[in-house]
DNA sequence: ATAATGTTTTGTCCTAGACAAAACAGCTGG
DNA sequence: CCAGCTGTTTTGTCTAGGACAAAACATTAT
């Protein structure tokens, strides 16, 4: 096992090679080997840390503060953010999910979703229980207690699961609006996609969903060549903050203006709209929205 | 519309930002314009040639001899790899599939799909007609007759079809062997996937579907969670040939002997395995090796 | 025709510096 | 005690130009 080279690291903890350089000036950490060629070679347990500290970034610590913090230090650091609620009252509670996707039980996981959904409708499921299931397995992730390959899991598992309901249901096709579902490059999350496209479907809006990661220019082609009224992205909290004000700016420009452009996930809290651009940071809004658009004028 | 700086570039077309640059020392194209603070603006017929030039090294054109070519040129050049051979006699044609994804007609490709699944039953139907088609879409899109979100298009509802097609299948729950799914970084195709899912189910395998793009270490992770005898992972030929072997040696460092590592997709052709990977080029090549693990000494 | 060799092309990595935007800290005023 | 403004620090991304190994190609010898 020789190591990782820079761009592996990248990979592997989604801090760019930039990043890694520059912490490695400014903190004297990671402190990779070099081989015969004097490039950059970091051991396993270097990537190891990097991918805890990259965990806590993500959770809004600061790199000075805990770049240098030792190992035992890290696993202390507690979230820097609104700790989740506790069940609401009414809403039934998420535990036995988690347990049963933390014990890998795919018959019992899909078996208690199938459960929920006929006891509480379509729309009531997603609202109430995938959304929060969706947060809840993403806090489970930072503080430690899922795997990023349990979270991989439970997105699968739950994809299918939603993607079944979503085939049951009666196609809209001749009707309006026709929203185009996507999310931009660097945006893999599909669950909010799928989210979304549950709810829209139920207000018999037409769907056409393109799976994630659509450079901004295909978007537009899809636009028109599916003669959209909308286009729908997910952005999920993962997404660089940075990025997202000047990535929709782009995607407007380069739409039509009779093209809306509604964008909803985690990953636009606390953010002021664009002209042109609406944002739905809950999923109750995508609903509102399409009645909005019904009454539109012309 | 001010432009794209050179990330949103690296987003759009999948060039490198380093490569972006030294095509601009080079061969001086392409000729970004500055902003205020000297950073390069990309125009966006830039980027739309981009795009085309992009098309056409993953074709197996180079640099050299395209990134100053006229547009005209451009379109201009055929495919530098062995045409798709015709219809295979006995094969069902493709044909009518790629009219009907060509027309958007969801509702008539799901029929179709249908149509030739119970006809074909589940395994010649993976082999004859969901990995013909899929090689079918990627050449007409290197062909320039279908667009990148058609083809987004075809994998989001050709990924449903077959996601419902393994649902119906019977669970190998407590079966062996047990076979951990997924992708590498970067690679992002789902197809390649579960046409294997499909296939290693109907072999009595149990199969723990991760979805795309996991880091090498969770990969590792995911194994020994999931107590895997298998890896299987699945690679595009969208995936940078270069980083293949190198990948997998990481990979196959980091899991334990005792796990199998098995390789498919089109992304490993013409590539000479690595100690203790297994190639499987063919879909068909994935059936005979169940079999040869359950006859492996122990 | 295949194998071995030399040459060109090409991508990735390197150093070191600059700077704008975000995040923070401190202050003021309601 | 909180909201808003201001100055300072932190942080990520961009720049330039150079170096070199590996891949691809062209050429020669078996």
């Amino acid at each position: 096992m020789t190591g990782f080279n820079i761009s592996a690291v990248e990979r592997e903890t989604g801090i760019s090679r930039d990043v890694l350089r520059m912490w490695e000036r400014r903190y004297g950490f990671p402190v990779p080997g070099r081989d015969a060629n004097g490039e950059r070679v970091y051991p396993i347990d270097q990537v190891e840390r990097l991918r805890s500290i990259k965990r806590l970034l993500d959770q809004g610590h600061r790199p000075g503060k805990i770049v240098l913090a030792a190992p035992e230090e890290l696993a202390s650091l507690a979230p820097r953010r609104p700790a989740p609620l506790a069940a609401a009252p009414g809403r039934p509670s998420l535990q036995p999910l988690l347990d049963l996707l933390k014990a890998h039980d795919v018959p019992g996981y899909q078996r208690e979703m199938q459960h929920r959904l006929v006891r509480e409708g379509l729309q009531r499921f997603v609202l109430d229980t995938v959304a929060p299931l969706t947060v809840a397995v993403g806090d489970a992730w930072e503080s430690g207690s899922f795997e990023v390959f349990e979270e991989h899991f439970f997105a699968e598992q739950t994809s299918r699961f939603l993607r079944q309901a979503i085939g049951t249901l009666p196609e809209n096709r001749a009707s309006r609006p026709r929203i185009v579902l996507t999310t931009p490059p660097e945006e893999q999350h599909m669950l909010g996609l799928l989210m979304a496209e549950a709810i829209f479907e139920l207000e018999q809006a037409h769907c056409i969903p393109l799976g994630v990661q659509m450079p901004l220019v295909e978007i537009q082609r899809a636009a028109l060549g599916h003669q959209a009224d909308i286009v729908g992205l997910s952005i999920s909290s993962a997404f660089p903050t940075r990025q997202v004000l000047p990535m929709l700016e782009q995607l407007r420009a380069l739409l039509p203006e009779s093209v809306a452009l509604w964008v909803g996930g985690a990953g636009i809290e606390r953010l002021a709209a664009p002209a042109g651009v609406r944002l739905l940071p809950l999923l109750e809004d995508a609903i509102a929205a399409v009645g909005e658009w019904r009454l539109r004028p012309g």
